[in-house]
DNA sequence: GAACCCCTCACCCATTTGGGGGAGGTGCGG
DNA sequence: CCGCACCTCCCCCAAATGGGTGAGGGGTTC
């Protein structure tokens, strides 16, 4: 089985490496330090599964996996992160992740992970399952997404931006700017700006 | 000379463990996953540095640094952050760091940042002195640090709370929950909630 | 073609925010 | 003891925000 490691962290990458370097039928064939090197190396060499961190520079870990699951279904991704919010996970799997796992996690947890993605199962880490349920059972769901254009207004109200500015900025009347915030504001399931910038830089949405 | 790692990710303890297993005159003495363990440690065993990362749960790697300068100022203590923002570099360096490493470091990058600190030199990474020479020379730099007041207020915003229920919920007169906002606005230099909490959440000030 | 989402804009209205000013109190370090 | 930082509160005022309701057009999906 051919694993790929992503991850920006040079540390994140060499201690996987040396971490699985002895398990029978498992080759780390390559690491990649960024979305774009990732899908460079998948495209001249097999993979079968790839272990991807959540967040890094540039297009974010959440980003790299629609497309990857989107062009190379057959791939298992499993998911490594720091975070353990429940929004996270959800994201994720919706996004097409078959496992997550957090940066927390020993070796054994990994090898399993890899094994259980690899053979099409998912996996979750145990901690992670239960928030997940209820979140799933319980509370009307927060969204995990906005659309293109709430996002270019939370981005910049979250820089600091007045609705006036944002209009300008975007060439919309300050009315639009208005119906774009208050649908944010119905998305994310929250009643200020700060609010709503606090809970989408938390979930990722806008850096 | 003596080392002990504290990062509350296992595959981060483990890959500095792997990478510095053969150098020369470092022991890995432990490793902790948390302040307290860490506290702990240093207690009962004699350590020259330690490798602690910025961000854990529940005290954060720099309220951990604060104490550990306070109280063991002979122990070199090397920051290590997935973060490259000026600020945070300048708050580790302000709480007592004597180094500030990316998690992107490779293995001789690390081994040289552990002998520059254990001989008193202060080790940054290349790539964070520019910027925060910038910071120093240039702009009127952005406080790192809010008061306690600020910072609890700070943080009833960022869960959507307007000016009279934090005055409630902090049994404040509206008035000085005013006052505290504009503190905030003033030492972030920001103009918006809004705008405050993302740079607040970025400089880990508030959660 | 009907349902649905996204984009765009408008009007109304109460409340909140942002930005000045000032002013007392405590407590700590030089 | 004096300054300084922090805590607390008050006044004023313009501007921005939040919360409704409504409405037209474009695109996709079923």
């Amino acid at each position: 089985m051919n694993l790929l490691i992503v991850d920006d962290h040079k540390v994140v990458r060499d201690g996987v490496r040396f971490m699985l370097s002895d398990v029978e039928g498992l080759e780390i064939v390559g690491d990649a330090s960024s979305a774009e090197a990732m899908f460079a190396f998948i495209a001249s060499s097999p993979v079968d599964v790839v272990l991807l961190d959540i967040r890094m520079d540039g297009m974010t870990g959440l980003d790299a996996l629609e497309h990857l699951s989107a062009e190379f279904p057959q791939i298992g991704v499993l998911m490594m992160s720091m975070h353990d919010q429940p929004g996270y996970v959800r994201r994720a799997l919706e996004l097409g992740a078959s496992g997550y796992l957090l940066k927390s996690a020993g070796r054994d947890e990994i090898v399993d992970a890899i094994h259980a993605v690899s053979e099409g199962e998912t996996y979750i880490h145990r901690a992670l399952m239960e928030p997940l349920l209820a979140d799933v059972v319980g509370t009307p769901q927060r969204a995990t997404k906005l659309s293109p254009r709430e996002q270019q207004v939370l981005q910049l109200i979250a820089n600091g931006s007045e609705n006036k500015q944002i209009a300008r900025e975007l060439g919309l009347s300050e009315a639009t700017v208005k119906t774009y915030v208050r649908g944010v504001f119905e998305r994310l399931d929250v009643s200020s700006r700060a609010e709503a910038v606090a809970v989408a830089l938390r979930l990722d949405l806008i850096e």
